[in-house]
DNA sequence: CTGGTTTTTGAACATCGTTCATTGTGACGT
DNA sequence: ACGTCACAATGAACGATGTTCAAAAACCAG
């Protein structure tokens, strides 16, 4: 008899919070129904996490992971419109394909004055940083500084329809239509960032 | 002896729930701070409404109404552009003046299936609304329905710059940094609009 | 007052996350 | 083989929380 072969049960663990918030969202997730679908002991949480929300943002880590490597082939488009663009579709097409871990990751908060730990924080960042690349491409007139908050902004507002989009109804947003209205954001976005860059400047 | 006079049981509720959000914020709402802070039982929470979902959202009707209070004077700016970039302004700086309140609009979730009441849809489609009619403006080639969709977007993006800006640091957020955000957000949204409508039309 | 209707109450319940004394396990020395 | 010990896993128990509902209180017409 091949036994099934158990992972670190910390693993198994952050699976089982994977699957729960993958089918019941966020809200859904139970101490209990995690510790039942890992096989494990209610307490057994706390020998691996230190609590709920960290088991939540071991789950983040895997998606933010997962959309970066989603995001990865946007990069290789010939112009840095292009690449913008891509990226910006290649987000929208991810937070339709993973809905609920997708919507974890913005959803999640921590008890009121409890910061988030370095460790995640720095893995939102790394993710802000690679959408920024073709922006600082196309704007080689700004200082890093400028860069920075200049991407901030677009990752926002292309975050911002996107989950406008999907928050509400959980069925019934067209694919399509939200591609297209992300697309129509960053080309009026692109369009006024050259119209600027090419005239008066950063300001 | 001038006993306090005591207003609709409901509307003390409603009070004590909004002072409490504003206080702690969503997160930190409990039935029996409410109850203890309108001065009534425990159970009196659901004589008033259904549950406390329904209590914040009555919390988060306020807000709405006051958040469109906030925005009015920025329609006599007197030119659609100007308009737009005014509302903007004037939605960042009401974020940042009643960041908890502001917050609750947007995070509260009810459970998984659960739609949202049509009372209260309609109250965020009105918000919506009143940012639609500047950019129908902005846009007169558009038929209505694109133009629904636009300001959604417009407001998507606007209120994704907003809500990273906020989320994280609750202390921080230089108010003149976002405006500024804000203003480039849409001062690019406006640009890349006219050279839309001034090059092809709408595609 | 009286009877009936409505409002208010708060103890009791169900469901959470979290703790911790107890139990089980396996590696190591003798 | 045996005993020992450090560590992992367990699940009953606890406190906090939203919700219910039988009883009490308040109200009001006749």
């Amino acid at each position: 008899m091949a036994e099934d072969k158990k992972p670190d049960l910390r693993t198994r663990l952050i699976d089982a919070a994977e699957a729960e918030i993958a089918e019941k969202g966020l809200m859904g997730l139970k101490a209990r129904d995690v510790t039942a679908r890992a096989g494990c002991a209610l307490g057994a949480i706390y020998n691996a996490v230190s609590d709920l929300d960290e088991l939540v943002m071991r789950v983040n880590s895997r998606t933010l992971e997962r959309l970066g490597a989603a995001l990865a082939p946007a990069s290789r488009a010939d112009s840095p419109e292009a690449v913008t663009l891509a990226l910006a579709d290649a987000y929208a097409v991810f937070a339709l394909q993973n809905r609920r871990l997708w919507s974890a990751l913005f959803e999640h908060r921590l008890p009121e004055g409890v910061e988030m730990p370095d460790w995640h924080r720095a893995e939102h960042e790394v993710l802000i940083a690679r959408i920024g690349a073709p922006l600082a491409a196309l704007r080689p007139d700004l200082p890093e500084e400028a860069i920075r908050l200049r991407v901030r902004t677009l990752f926002g507002a292309v975050h911002g329809v996107v989950h406008l989009a999907l928050q509400g109804r959980l069925v019934g947003v067209p694919e399509a239509l939200l591609r297209q209205e992300v697309a129509a954001l960053v080309g009026a976005l692109v369009i006024g960032a050259r119209a600027a860059v090419a005239g008066g400047g950063g300001r």
